[in-house]
DNA sequence: GAACCATACTTGTCATGACAAGTCCGCGGC
DNA sequence: GCCGCGGACTTGTCATGACAAGTATGGTTC
């Protein structure tokens, strides 16, 4: 069974624009030519519009062909999640080296934001991560201990943990990001190569099953000389997708010889 | 002329559910109920309901009817570009002291960021912004030199910059924003009572004109103990509006006796 | 009491048709 | 050469109709 039209017909142009045989700044087909092109109505076809307007691929339009406004989407939700899948998006190669993974009671504040009572047990990570092989944050994460003991038969430090715990069958629901800035301590100090009390750039993260149970509590600290935090808005009458974040890496200052 | 059926609709029920009127989790009167309250066809209705889904505020429906997933909506864009504007949506008063304005000549870096010449002509402001009669952030603004010069005739202690620009003539197109950690300064350490060297939390900012003109470039810094920001996002194949984000001011810290 | 089935109600998808409103271009008149 | 107008093409909005697919409920049978 194939999928519906106005599918199809957005899949198509999506996947043209992202090509670049649609260039941003380009005309888009018609209305009219799309029909006489897929064999159908202006209805499917106005609906696979909309739907790359609210993408922000296309925009304008009225009395004339809509242009193409920009050529990539915004950055994928497991970006945000996955350190390894936001490392990949960069194109540079993740690493991590795991300090530490214990089974802990879960202390107050903890237990607060997982929604779970106090003294449950819980699994913690310590890693330091890093990209293209310079640490550039420290991962202090927490997981339930439904979630957190499939860890134990899995190597933290052999690819993706979110991968791991996606094929054990999690599915991963809404994310909330606090970002805020914090003094290193003597953990950071040790891994990420900083001093007592530098400011480092810290997110905050609780992520929520699709059912909306708390499985993960994670506190990471990131050497902001390397890593902030954009993101880009637009006024309510634009298309709210221009409303968008991710996190960027600086370029490496040269070293000064 | 009144506005379009399906504006009218999506306007009415977003009202309701704003209001409370229509709770999280209560069912949303169905296509057909809707088509006999409006005299109309199921093309604008669904079309009104397609909005709403877009904007967070239901979701689910087939073969049963949608739900009220949500009661607010996503901060405007006008509270992360003018701090009067997200004080006000956080029910606080917003204050300010102007430390200086000053016209300068645009460094190198800034005429970088603002696309202009080094050497040309800006508009720089250093002002500690407060909530609730509290410092909360140091505020370094510069302004081009074409909007600047409209504010050596306004007060900037009285009223929103912002607003007064908008009012003559400015038109925001869209705006970006960095986040990171610095240490705080000589004049953090005034403005603040912050000790020097310790993390503030720093969002720089460029926002352009809708003709696509860099007009301000704005590096401001947040005590972290008060301001976070928060962003909230969910997978693919959810509405990309569960990805929004908005700065927080934490409670503040009971004072123990 | 449980299970199954049919019916009713719901949304998703699509077609056809019509008219309003915006934009662009060519042609004729001045 | 410029300006205005009309025509063609475009999207926005809406109506009517039809059928597919999902969900819930009530009634009947075991």
């Amino acid at each position: 069974m194939e999928a519906p039209l106005h599918e199809r017909v957005a899949a198509d142009l999506r996947a043209r624009i992202l090509s670049g045989a649609l260039a941003v700044g380009a005309a888009v087909p018609s209305e009219a030519e799309l029909c006489t092109r897929w064999r159908g109505s202006r209805g499917p076809v106005r609906q696979a519009l909309a739907t790359l307007r609210a993408e922000g691929l296309i925009s304008g339009g009225r009395g004339k062909r809509p242009t193409v406004q920009r050529r990539e989407l915004a950055p994928p939700f497991d970006s945000f999640v996955s350190f390894s899948r936001w490392a990949a998006m960069l194109g540079l190669p993740p690493g991590q080296h795991t300090v530490e993974i214990a089974r802990r009671k879960a202390t107050a504040e903890l237990a607060a934001h997982l929604d779970i009572e106090p003294g449950e047990p819980v699994v913690q990570l310590l890693r330091q991560r890093l990209l293209g092989g310079e640490p550039v944050m420290v991962e202090r994460t927490t997981f339930v201990r439904s979630w957190g003991s499939l860890l134990f038969d899995h190597d933290p430090d052999d690819g993706s943990i979110y991968e791991h715990l996606i094929g054990q069958g999690l599915q991963v629901g809404v994310a909330r990001h606090s970002i805020d800035a914090v003094p290193a301590d003597a953990h950071d100090r040790d891994l990420l190569g900083v001093a007592i009390g530098d400011p480092l750039l810290r997110e905050v993260r609780i992520a929520y099953t699709k059912a909306g149970d708390a499985f993960e509590f994670s506190d990471d600290r990131y050497r902001p000389d390397r890593v902030t935090f954009t993101i880009d808005n637009a006024p309510e009458g634009r298309p709210l997708f221009g409303r968008t974040w991710h996190a960027t890496v600086r370029p490496r200052p040269e070293r000064s010889i």
